[in-house]
Formats: C-alpha cells, structure tokens, sequence
DNA sequence: GAAATGATCGTCT
DNA sequence: GACGATCATTTCA
C-alpha cells in the first residue's frame, strides 16, 4: 500500500483512522508532496539530510518534523525506500478520545478545530519529534485505512508553499473530503514580514 | 470581518 | 544568519 508514491496513497488516506495517545482521528485532509529531485516543495527534493532522514527509510512509517519554532507537522512516508515521497496529515475530525483532544487544544472554539491543520493535528494527537520514525503498523501510533476508499473527494493546490517553481499550484496534490466542516482550507502563504525600510 | 505580527528553534546556507 | 509544509492573538476597518 505505502509502496506507491505519496499522490497515489494520499487520496487512499482520507478516511483512514489514526490513533494515537488515546485519540483517534479519522482524516479528512491530506497533502503529498514528492521524492528527491523531484519536487521543489519537498523536504526530500535537496536530498538526504539530518532533518528528513525518515523520508529516504522504509514506507509505512512517520515521519515528524519541527517548524516554525514550535510547531510539529506528521507525514506517511510512501513510495519505495530511498525515493522518499511522502503524505503531509493537514486535518481529521475527532472520532474518539474527544475529552483528550480537548484538554490539548484550549483555543479549539469548537470540535472540529480540534484537529484542522497540520500542528494542531499534532497537537490534538500529541505527536512529536519522539514520534519520528514510528512504524504506523505496530506500536502506540495506528494508521487503519478505511474499508473502501473514498470515493468523492476533492484535488487542489497546496497551501503554504511558496518560492520559485515551487508554488503550490505547480503540484495539485492536495486531496480532502469536501464538505467537511474540519477541512483546513486553502490559505495563501504570507510572508514572514516586509522588509522594514 | 480581514490582515498583520509575534512566538521560537532546528536545519541548512 | 535566515527562514520555514503554522497558529493564536492583536489590530484595523
């Protein structure tokens, strides 16, 4: 399953469940993003490096980084070792542990920004760097694909790339279930800050 | 409402 | 030394 690259295997995720920490999240929202060389958005596209070790390993496993400072971001990693494509987990709908999930997320206004975006998806699992590398077949953290794919789902441009070539219109690999209320949505990328004068 | 901004640090240049 | 696969909060209309 996890041998296929990323925006094969992405579209199959949603719906998928994962536990972790006593939550369990059903997934709604996804990105791909591709191997090395091949994909300017992606961690992988410079190659092999300390951070994105994970990637280049073996399929089925999570592969977790830190951004921004203080965010963790989770992805699949997909495709045959050594090619390193990967599934971003943008956003999922709270199914179980929901008393958890709430006690770490206090901003939440509601359920279903429990887990609408990337770090607070991480947040409401409470999943991180330790996580890196997890076998999502066996172990504390479980990824269950859903008993059928879904069948209507939507394709789109991916949020928060940017650079030269690299704008996320250049790959439409993000998939969601539309109409769902925990979907994250495209945000266009906003710079850091403007140059002061 | 929308938009700007601070938080905060590992990784790569 | 810059900046990011982001979020929460503040500021402005």
């Amino acid at each position: 399953m996890f041998e296929a690259h990323a925006r094969d295997v992405a579209p199959r995720l949603l719906g998928a469940r994962l536990t972790a920490n006593g939550v369990t999240l059903r997934l709604t929202e996804v990105e791909a993003y591709g191997g090395s060389g091949e994909d300017p958005g992606s961690h992988a596209f410079r190659g092999r490096g300390r951070r994105n070790a994970t990637m280049f390993g073996p399929p089925g496993r999570l592969y977790v980084y830190f951004t921004y400072g203080m965010h963790w971001c989770a992805n699949v990693v997909c495709g045959p070792e050594g090619e390193a494509s990967a599934v971003l987990l943008r956003a999922g709908e709270v199914v179980d542990g929901l008393a958890e999930a709430r006690g770490r997320r206090p901003s939440a206004r509601n359920d279903a920004e429990l887990a609408r975006g990337p770090a607070r998806l991480t947040r409401a699992l409470a999943i991180t760097g330790a996580d890196d590398g997890a076998d999502l077949g066996a172990g504390p953290i479980r990824l269950e694909l859903p008993e059928r794919p879904a069948i209507a789902f939507a394709t789109g441009p991916r949020t928060g790339v940017s650079g030269p070539g690299g704008d996320g219109a250049a790959f439409p690999w993000r998939f969601w279930l539309p109409g769902e209320p925990t979907v994250s949505g495209y945000r266009p990328h906003t710079p850091r800050r403007r140059p002061a004068y």
